[in-house]
RNA sequence: GGCCCGUUGGUCAAGUGGCUAAGACACCGCCCUUUCACGGCGGUAACAUGGGUUCGAAUCCCGUACGGGUCACCA
């Protein structure tokens, strides 16, 4: 095959006519919060407009290599259900989609753009001391006649390929968010293009596997909107339609640093074992640097895609607020079936109920609406195994009218009664003490405080009293009783 | 430092020349209650700054300050 028949069936199958977005991720074997949030936007804008998520893996730095980082990345985006329509795991027209598989291709390209004069060989040296590199108006090969530099190329020596950038002029472009920026071609860097490796860099990578897998909309972080007038011309020298531009701003730790791994701050993996939901997760994220215009917080995927659009995003940087998530957390676990809740909790629950006598299942009428994230679980029911060593003080509460006394009284006069309930039921329990209550002309109050003090040992636990000697069982309320009873007298 | 970008309450943010400047989280108070919580009700709190333009500027223009990005054979 002629290398013109190379070029054209590259193109031939290029797809058209439909909105085509793609993740682009760096495999790091983790996945920041702005990682996540880029991905969400990038599907959001294909799925909004009926067409197709790409993922693409960008593995051209050699020197960061990590095992099974592309595993976290399939992962993620498969349980934050954002489904790709092409990627290495899963092919399509266009791949391969992982860039180490695309590399002679980006030889020939380069090639092309040697022979049309965009760019041209750098046979000088790194050094670590000019890690600047030469001003490109010094750089002696960038005027190295053609002929020349295609012999020492043929020679065997190393080079680097750079883009030829003009020397005069300014270069504009469009960007969705920010709109046109204009910069100066002189202050722009002939960079490197194709590595002494032969692999490509990020600036060359990106702009032909845009246009191969005909890529419409190219979200990124705004870390590259310095670089989008390079691509341009890149685009420009091929003469290749040029994309939509989508930078966003990043996430933030505080008002001067992003979020960062370096910093201690969570990646999605984190948050999740931290007790977070994916789907809270998502639903924060997408609201962080974006804003639906209505009231409305809470959406599921479908909802946001049908929501989403490029004008709400924001040109600020977004400070990721641990509270805030939280309050959308506790949301999605209360909007949680209780089947549902349980599930999700009972390795959480079973760290601190290890008796197989007690069943899991009556945790989540008291767990659920009180429960912001899972990770919150255990100590909150620490006391049902084993009654805590407690102070007697726990008993006197002003606003219920009780102190050592009347918690005595009260107990001693609960037990029986307890004692006579047919069947134990939370119902059966909670009318007996109302009841009780109301035969002894003392508030519920009164009753209810030394009791559930007598059974948790705490002073904050979940549900009160009656749900709490439900899940004990009579016998260990009673038993629990007494001991109270004990420590009163 | 050059170039580029940004700036509404503590945080996320609405706002596109007519505002008494939404809403949410957090915070505070009150109510309810079988504790804490949940829930209900209410409250504190913002247009970085100086000049223009205009009958009128959070909204348009210029400057200043502050912050960020970028200037790698990393992405």
């Amino acid at each position: 095959m002629t290398d013109q028949k190379w070029f054209e069936d590259m193109e031939a199958r290029i797809p058209h006519g439909e909105v085509r977005t793609r993740f682009a991720p760096s495999p790091t074997g983790y996945m920041h919060v702005g990682n996540l949030r880029t991905a969400l936007y990038t599907y959001l804008i294909a799925k909004k407009a009926g067409g197709k998520f790409i993922l693409r893996i960008e593995d051209t730095d050699q020197g960061r290599l990590v095992e099974g980082a592309a595993d976290v990345i399939y992962k993620t985006l498969r349980d934050c259900h954002l489904t790709h329509d092409e990627g290495p795991d899963i092919g399509g027209p266009v791949g391969p989609y992982i860039q180490t598989e695309r590399r002679e291709l980006y030889g020939k390209y380069a090639e092309v753009l040697l022979e049309k004069g965009g760019a041209y060989r750098c046979f000088c040296q790194k050094t670590e001391n000019e890690a600047e590199g030469f001003e490109k108006a010094d750089d002696p090969c960038r005027d190295l006649p053609k002929s020349e530099s295609d012999a020492r190329a043929a020679a065997g020596e190393s080079f680097v390929i750079r883009q030829r950038i003009p020397h005069e002029g300014t270069t504009t472009f469009h960007d969705e968010i920010f709109g046109d920026i204009t910069v100066p071609n002189d202050t722009l860097d002939d960079n490197v293009l194709i590595k002494s490796d032969g692999l490509p860099t990020y600036n060359f990578a990106n702009v032909i596997d845009d246009h191969l897998m005909g890529i419409t909309h190219v979200v990124r972080g705004s870390e590259y909107l310095a670089s989008a007038p390079k691509y341009n011309l890149l685009y420009e020298d091929f003469g290749w339609e040029i994309p939509k531009y989508v930078h966003c701003s990043p996430v933030m730790r505080d008002k001067q640093n992003k979020m960062s791994k370096r910093h201690g701050d969570p990646s999605y993996e984190d948050l999740l074992a931290q007790g977070y939901l994916n789907d809270a997760v998502l639903n924060y994220v997408a609201l962080l640097g974006w804003s639906p215009g209505g009231e409305q917080e809470i959406f599921s995927l479908p909802e946001l895609v049908e929501a989403f659009d490029i004008s709400g995003i924001s040109k600020s940087p977004a400070i990721f607020d641990i509270e805030k998530l939280t309050y959308f957390n506790a949301e999605y676990i209360k909007a949680l079936t209780p089947e549902d809740f349980t599930k999700l909790a009972e390795p959480y629950i079973r760290e601190s109920v290890k008796n197989p006598a007690i069943d899991i299942s009556l945790f989540a009428p008291i767990l659920q609406p009180r429960t912001e994230k899972l990770t919150d679980i255990p100590e909150k029911i620490d006391f049902f195994d084993a009654l805590p060593d407690y102070a007697v003080e726990l008993f006197t509460n002003k606003k219920s009218k009780t102190n050592s006394e009347v918690s005595l009284d009260m107990l001693q006069k609960t037990m029986p009664a307890l004692e006579g309930i047919a069947d134990w039921t939370e119902e059966a329990i909670h009318d007996t003490l109302i009841s009780l209550a109301e035969t002894l002309g003392v508030k519920n109050a009164t009753l209810m405080w030394p009791l559930r003090i007598a059974v948790a040992g705490k002073l904050v636990t979940p549900g009160g009293a009656v749900e709490i000697c439900h899940i004990l069982g009579r016998d260990e309320t009673l038993a629990r009783m007494k001991r109270g009873i004990e420590k009163l007298s």
